[in-house]
DNA sequence: CTGTTAGCGCCTTCAA
DNA sequence: TTGAAGGCGCTAACAG
């Protein structure tokens, strides 16, 4: 007896009234329903224990009050806390996601596909960065055509796609990191880039880092080559890069006194490598980072860093494809660029670590 | 022109043929349609890009091929990372997952009743494991009950219950780490636990407790009650707990050479809290700890620790679930306890660290 | 082999 | 104010 499945009719019949009458009463247009025929319905809703079929609603009233979310990866924490932050706006509603976590590209135009015959009300698309993106967001037009809302969270389009998009001002990030350091006094300051050298190169790599150096140029900073790392947004890569700096840190006359590592995982590896080595942070380097994971307040030492606007970004995004919802002609496409939230805290020196380093055991 | 929506019958007509050869091609009846035909239809097909609509099928083959995922909240690095391994076998096969966070029981209860009325296949929930839990799973009985197929990963039930369930052998875990401490020649064992002292207390913690405890007394070795925190999982209870143990550890004349910490956030709390009084993991306290996340093998020192089957859960879930679709009668209720993986690495002292303490700078 | 027909469960005019 | 009837897009018998 799978899904007995208490229909419209059942509660149509046991309240003696048509099948009209309880859609109305359902749907709220009460106006046109006597007191106490809704009452019948009512009662018989509740003693059959009858919810109605949202897929039958869906069928007729041409809208799911659902949206398709589409991500690389549920990994890492930058993209699901955007997912909760969507769903705290949208549950409310009534909307439901559907997931789809999508590696490449072809996945990706598949789960499109999916979503679609699926008659989702709009998408929301998180990836990282690849500027080689912007040449594969092609397969997005079509919904465009089709007039489905969507909305593109953190991928580099070219401006006249006309895209509904969300992105993070990477460049300023980087930018404000030096200048952070630069203020407490700094004059020698290194780095551990992302993927720049990657090809294609990440473009929130490439960005960040010229924040970065920008910062620098501007107070005609020295920037010496050695105290460049690429290490491509990994653990392993920011230990490697941070090995290489200790190299020629060993060796030269100079060392920097701070560093500008352009993510948390890096920022792992790199205080792996200064650990071993007996570098500490910030005494002997301070040290400013982008990301911000739930133990970024607890490492040793508590990371100082920008954090991505999660909030925002899914706050908005939600917004704009409710609004375009709720709207029968199309609205014009969004270009949203978000700062990064600071967060001052230990490894930059500027806040004082909890105690000493006296050994007592 | 939103959602021009090209039908059956669009396709049907053009191909000059009826809308029931359409559906046959279309589902690979090829067997009772012609060649001339199959191939207009297609042609058709393709012209008008046609994609068939997935909820007017469901409405008649009465599946919708979706199911509800259902998860206390989407941070943290385990439900998520089980997701994936559970989309990696249902999206081959055509299915959807519709993902549902939800942070209280309301909520979850009225999570079920949307997911319903979606018409799910069947559902997936996976939750924190406060012991309190198993009396509020009651909601999940009419599931059962309708014939709705679920399983539920992390949440202890009664046996009673009957529900398809998978569990992590808690107590195992503690009992390992605490017998691979032992292993190594420590017998002066001290352990941050999960929260055990709340109210109600978390299982999870209580059982990895008990394995720890009788892993102890089973080589009659001291439990020292001191050298027992509750770091309620998180980052800061872990240094708290660290810190009362160092408070104790500097006015008695025994401490500790070894320390089993109950997760990975209250892992980086006590590192962070030896780290700044200068004790120094493996060599001054050896530590094994329970859960796996990416950053494990980059901490330093690189964590030694027991990881859930998060694989074998997602794939397991997904079968069961997928079985149980396939069947036409209700297949018997399965109960599994999957072992943690043990990741040996360097915070125990087994695997040599990268290099010495020297300070070069 | 192919077309006609009757729904799936619900909403929404349109008469009554 | 209420009920009857006609789909939404598709599938699945059932005739031809």
């Amino acid at each position: 007896m799978r899904r007995k499945s208490v229909t419209i009719r059942d509660v149509a019949q046991m309240a003696e009234v048509s099948i009209s009458t309880v859609s109305q009463v359902l749907n709220g247009n009460n106006q046109y329903v006597g007191e106490a025929k809704r009452d019948r319905v009512l009662a018989a809703v509740k003693a059959l224990q009858y919810h109605p079929n949202a897929i039958a609603r869906s069928m007729v009233k041409r809208r799911t009050a659902t949206v398709g979310v589409v991500v690389t990866t549920v990994l890492g924490n930058l993209f699901m806390p955007i997912v909760e932050c969507i769903q705290e706006v949208l549950r409310p509603l009534g909307y439901n996601i559907i997931l789809a976590s999508t590696p490449d590209l072809e996945s990706e135009m598949q789960a499109i596909e999916t979503l679609k015959a699926q008659q989702v009300d709009g998408f929301i698309f998180m990836s990282f960065m690849s500027s080689h993106t912007q040449y594969q967001s092609a397969h997005l037009l079509p919904l465009k055509e089709e007039d489905i809302p969507f909305v593109v969270i953190n991928r580099p389009l070219e401006k006249d796609y006309d895209f509904n998009q969300i992105q993070f001002n990477e460049w300023e990030a980087g930018y404000l990191a030096a200048r952070h350091l630069i203020n407490l006094g700094h004059t020698s300051i290194a780095t551990i880039s992302g993927p720049r050298n990657h090809v294609p190169p990440w473009k929130s790599a490439v960005d960040r880092h010229q924040g970065w150096l920008e910062a620098l140029k501007e107070q005609n900073l020295e920037v010496v080559p050695e105290w460049i790392g690429d290490g491509r947004y990994s653990h392993e890569g920011g230990y490697q890069a941070a090995l290489q700096l200790l190299g020629h840190w060993e060796q030269a006359q100079k060392r920097p006194t701070a560093i500008f590592v352009a993510n948390e995982h890096m920022t792992i590896g790199a205080l792996r490598a200064f650990y071993y080595h007996g570098v500490r942070v910030p005494h002997d380097i301070a040290l400013v980072t982008i990301g911000n994971p739930a133990y970024a307040a607890h490492m040793f030492p508590a990371l100082t860093t920008f954090a991505h606007p999660v909030k925002e970004a899914g706050h908005i995004a939600t917004r704009i494809l409710l609004d375009q919802f709720q709207s029968s002609d199309t609205l014009p496409a969004q270009n949203i660029k978000l700062s990064y939230q600071f967060h001052i805290r230990e490894s930059c020196g500027t806040v004082p670590e909890p105690t000493s380093f006296s050994v007592h055991a």
